[in-house]
DNA sequence: TAAAAAAATTGATTTTTATCAACGCAACAG
DNA sequence: CTGTTGCGTTGATAAAAATCAATTTTTTTA
């Protein structure tokens, strides 16, 4: 089942998948001279918000979420970074701390590479400029377009986007065939949409028996995607 | 008063005003060439979310809010961009529409330099790149700053917030020796807070009372910033 | 300056969301 | 296989926020 035409997903998801896709060789052996495969544990954090940065990720296999926790440690997830992505990279070029903290939402395999190689092969090379540039741009839409959802529409439209938004993140997973499975913690849903996981718990008891969604445990399978977009109000 | 060490104004304003500062004659001469001054009143539209963009615009007096509208016009103003600042750049970099509508605070003057001169400028000056890179990788902290704060703050606390901030986006108006005055409508105040403007006004009188602020009609003095940033409860 | 329009304020009420407390189920370790 | 522990679920209640309706104040305009 495609989005396209009546959900904007494009709205909802970054573009770093891109940024080093048939990069020239040159550069492209400036970022590999040093890279390190790094395997991370389901819950393990990668980095953390104000610590100094010491280089990039490259997501080659796994999900992880971007939060912020306040003082209370309660997390807000930003952002679900999915296979094929790139984490680390604005406290690098911003010259600053991590704005936010990155821990595996499963067992991940990350391509680490310094932060030295990146602003070489980033001095050497105007495509990776520019497709940096164009994946911020981007992120910055994505950005104000969380921020006008979570300043005016309610949990359970925000709780269906986040379905929607995260179906298609564990669309990567399932095998042919077999139904999309969604596979998060309740807790970290609720960090998605921003509300407590009580809440979340009974708005997905409301869809189960509206059989919009089935559950199973912690595991979520969306039946109808379009009530869901519906809910969701969002059209835009 | 200032806010060093007390609270953390630079989460919560962009630093695109340096861009354009110091640049090279070459570059500068560029951005100059067709650059045209327009004037826009007090409310009026300079850019409209899903417009094709043909430009951007340097603020050079004035306050702009950046804001969504939704499908029944309720707004959300995701950024209040002040005299120095640029906009409209994320839709020329991310080579897409606009994100987000802008339009006048109050009366503006700002220059308009046309894309294919921006792009131009872009190619040739690896300062101006390295200088968009900072910025937007900042914008991404200050969004990100925002939407927990959305997600996880009271309407009080994020009124305390706005309030702070926009304190120091008044600070460039005011004539020395007077107080700053923060002069903007309850409907937009409401906006950035994301809240009805009933709920602002009743805050708002609350903190009056309280003798944290002063107020006549709608303009906004603040007697006790310190009390604010207690409430707003932010301290990271 | 007076009338009209727009914006701000107030109070009452409803709806939404958060919090608290308890219980059941399932994965996990000894 | 069996306690233990974490996670998911449920119900009851409290708190926060939105909405509605009406009135006052401020600003704009004729």
């Amino acid at each position: 089942m495609s989005l396209t035409g009546i959900f904007p997903i494009d709205k909802w998801n970054f573009k770093s998948q891109s940024i080093f896709q048939h990069l020239p060789e040159e550069e492209y052996e400036m970022l590999c001279q040093n890279r390190q495969e790094q395997a991370f544990e389901k819950g393990e954090l990668i980095f953390k918000e104000g610590g100094i940065p010491a280089g990039i990720y490259f997501i080659k296999h796994g999900k992880i979420k971007k939060y912020k926790a306040d003082k209370d440690g309660k997390e807000q997830i930003i952002y679900v970074a999915n296979t094929g992505e790139i984490i680390g990279y604005h406290a690098i070029l911003g010259e600053d701390r991590y704005p936010d903290s990155a821990a595996a939402l499963e067992d991940c395999v990350l391509d680490f590479v310094p932060k030295e190689d990146f602003l070489a092969a980033l001095a050497q090379s105007p495509i990776l400029t520019q497709r940096l540039l164009k994946a911020l741009s981007h992120e910055f839409a994505v950005l104000s377009n969380t921020i006008s959802v979570f300043a005016q529409r309610s949990v359970k439209e925000r709780l269906a986007i986040a379905l929607i938004v995260l179906r298609e993140k564990y669309k990567d997973d399932h095998t042919s065939g077999a139904p999309v499975i969604i596979n998060i913690s309740r807790t970290d849903l609720a960090s998605i949409v921003g509300t407590a996981k009580e809440n979340v718990v009974r708005f997905l008891k409301e869809f189960k028996e509206a059989a919009i969604i089935n559950t199973q445990g912690r595991k979520i399978e969306i039946l109808d995607i379009r009530k869901l977009i519906e809910i969701s109000n969002y059209d835009c």
